[in-house]
DNA sequence: CGCGACCTTGATTACACTCAATGCGCGTGG
DNA sequence: CCACGCGCATTGAGTGTAATCAAGGTCGCG
């Protein structure tokens, strides 16, 4: 890992994501930290604190069942914030998925962030509670209709929808295998619900019929 | 829903979590509300505001899908407070599974509550971020295992552990038909690893077992 | 005591998983 | 610039777990 010391750079943010706080206050200076793929940012069981923000790139957030099998929870894309733990301890792992560049936030000790990392929690929470419902309740195409519609709108609707991730990294975010997501994009693709220009780009050419099978 | 104007009450609560504060300051008198089984306490759509704190009873917060499919995303036993919400909107109902005491917090404009309500949000965001993974990953048995382990936690080990909500409820909990459900209870039930002196009481018999089971 | 809601159990089906083989795309090195 | 190799993705065949459909059983309450 390699960090840099700059205290603002050019954002390669395509982000349109509602302007989170460029800054928090009272925070202590804050480092650009860059990611190669695949590099961890933190583990489950690491001590806690600082949390981060996305410049660029893209994070996956995951735990691990003691036989591997492995259940993303979350992915963060630029100008979105993860990190923060109800105590001291990480309860989950943080992966970089691509090259990515990460802004880290300390506190001085007695800082009452408390007002600003609120709002950030309970978006946290309803995001993962409704993806809860798709995890219990739908089934591999409408996990995956879900998925792209969620991916399109925090890109802010731009066409082609780029993915950063892997089909397993989906796959073990969906809660489906490899395959099955494989499968469920060659049917999407062959009834023309979406278009794939390569294979981490996809363009959505039906939004209705997708909006349809997402429920 | 019949209103109590009492301001305190003896709890029936059996709960052993960890103590909640009593009163949330600075908080507006706190009527204690009686909702009977089934009642709704709120409905998804509804306007948010104020939040909830189980006296007695338990409920359940869950989401619908158009086709009446259901998750249930949450259960909230005696101590438990719940009804934050990360806009001025609900995105989940609210319903009391029985005879439900609960006291509701409202606040003065303007009143920043965000340090006290911080750790509740982040203890759920945790809280439904490990259920992702028994949705996402884990079979019936792992999930039944993991739900009773989870239960007897909340009541502090007491034995037998009450299950306050019927199989339907588990199952839309767990993501499983109300008939996987009743296989997995009689699996376990005839393993000799629970014994059920009713249907709504549960002896964890082997408790090493049980916690194998649920990874 | 009888009714109704809830639960259990059985038989069959279906959807996603597993195992396996092939295909594609990209980076590297010749 | 092309060829090779590797990682990732796709496609196919067969299997298995949980869903569905259906029939009883049990419990609790009026």
């Amino acid at each position: 890992m390699h960090t840099y010391t700059t205290s603002r750079i050019a954002l390669p943010s395509r982000s349109s994501q509602p302007a989170l706080p460029e800054a928090f206050e009272p925070a202590l200076l804050q480092p650009l930290s860059f990611f190669p793929a695949g590099a961890e940012i933190y583990a489950q069981g690491e001590k806690a604190g600082p949390f981060y923000q996305v410049e660029f790139g893209a994070v996956r957030i995951y735990r691990l069942l003691a036989d591997g099998r492995r259940q993303i929870s979350a992915f963060h894309l630029a100008g979105e914030t993860f990190g923060f733990e109800a105590d001291s301890t990480h309860h989950f792992f943080a992966e970089a998925i691509n090259a990515t560049g990460i802004r880290v936030f300390r506190f001085a000790t007695g800082a009452d962030i408390s007002r600003q990392l609120l709002p950030l929690a309970l978006k946290g929470l309803t995001r993962a509670q409704e993806h809860l419902l798709v995890l219990g309740r739908q089934n591999a195409i409408e996990r995956v209709a879900a998925f792209l519609l969620d991916m399109a709108e925090r890109q802010g609707g731009l066409q082609p929808i780029e993915l950063p991730m892997s089909r397993m990294d989906i796959g073990d975010y969906l809660g489906l295998t490899i395959e099955t997501v494989s499968r469920v994009f060659s049917r999407l693709k062959d009834k023309g619900v979406i278009r794939l220009s390569s294979l981490r780009s996809v363009e959505i050419v039906k939004h209705d019929a997708l909006q349809d099978m997402s429920e």
